[in-house]
DNA sequence: GTTTTCATGTAACCCGTTACATGATTCA
DNA sequence: TGAATCATGTAACGGGTTACATGAAAAC
């Protein structure tokens, strides 16, 4: 019952706060703005959303059906559009605000890069840099694992183990670049091309 | 309670397969053999192999603790060495032979290729293929998406979404190689580097 | 002799999916 | 007017994790 997501909840909160949307759009943004990496259901999407308007971090808002006469009729069941609330903005804010260690988890990760135009280039920084080393360690790990066990691993697993590390590895000359970037632009000066300097009064 | 897996119950199949060993070895086998893919805990692992004992494809062997008889007074707990049954082989090598759609999905897919050294070849050869046009279709689906909406995205999404298709491109690439190398190794002749023919009397 | 590592297990929970049920709107 | 798509929702399940509890063997 009592739905308590993270990832889906983010993303959630972060989609809305760009722009009001119903329960269907949004799942559609969800799974094509989000990326490659997730695709989440109604059946996690609809129960969020309620959740997130109990919490009052959503308000819900009778969508505009055809003639607005007719949709106040009867009980009928009209498109629901869900909208940030100023709370829902604050608590999002202290979200985006996080450096937590899951913060650069492979799930998370991908979402909070995905709200990086609204989020402070400092934090940008703290994620880039903890899923670097994050990464790192997993390198590290795994040249010593299969430093250990390499020579009794048959052929396929071995370039498996070797693929794998590949694509970590690049994933980190990803990293790298992304983060000079973001030094360049703030070591430089303001306006290059950073992707607006976001509107954070809040703090 | 009825835990029936499927990637992890395949997983230790699979490596029991090879040799007898006991849970918590199994478990850093899992996470070091499988690659980075996945990392089960322990509280999936032990129920799991319980029910696997219960359908009759591991048998416990009580583990050669220190001294036999000390082993065999008051219900002593010691190491519980499993094994593969007959019949557990048996059924390990019917899922070998899958080639069912959900065989080339992400998940399954890493630890499908893990085993791949049992495998027969034109089992492999269909995985391979099966998974390179499930990432076709994926990157086919990322660039619709990305040509439609693609301008009205914030530079941070559209990075995301560049690296992410990259990524899967890469793959691509690697199956390619895989399959290419495996078709040589079908037309040429046998023994060439191929690893190892495969004892499979079964069938 | 105490801390670490090895070793086995369970109960509660988490975050999501599948399959289903319902109805409105658009399009051929 | 019937099919496809848009739109909302729920109940049951699924496959795993976390945190906990226990105890033996090895290392210091």
């Amino acid at each position: 019952m009592g739905r308590r997501s993270g990832i889906l909840e983010f993303a959630v909160l972060g989609l809305l706060r760009e722009s009001p949307m119903h329960g269907y759009e949004l799942r559609k943004r969800l799974n094509t703005s989000l990326g490659v990496f997730r695709a989440f259901s109604y059946g996690s999407l609809y129960p969020c959303l309620k959740t997130l308007v109990q919490r009052g971090w959503l308000a819900e808002e009778p969508g505009e059906a055809s003639e607005e006469s007719l949709a106040a009729l009867a009980g009928r069941r009209a498109k629901i559009v869900y909208r940030l609330t100023a709370e829902g903005k604050e608590h999002f804010e202290e979200l985006l605000a996080q450096t937590g260690p899951d913060t650069w988890e492979d799930e998370h990760f991908g979402v909070r890069f995905a709200f990086f135009g609204q989020t402070s280039r400092d934090v940008r920084m703290r994620v880039l840099e903890g899923r670097r080393s994050r990464l790192e360690e997993r390198l590290a790990r795994m040249r010593a694992s299969l430093a250990r066990t390499g020579e009794r691993l048959d052929d396929y697993t071995l370039e498996l183990q070797r693929h794998g590390m590949e694509s970590v590895e690049r994933e980190v000359r990803w990293l790298n670049e992304l983060i000079e970037s973001e030094r360049v632009g703030r070591d430089q000066h303001r306006g290059d091309t950073p992707p607006d300097p976001s509107d954070d009064t809040t703090k």
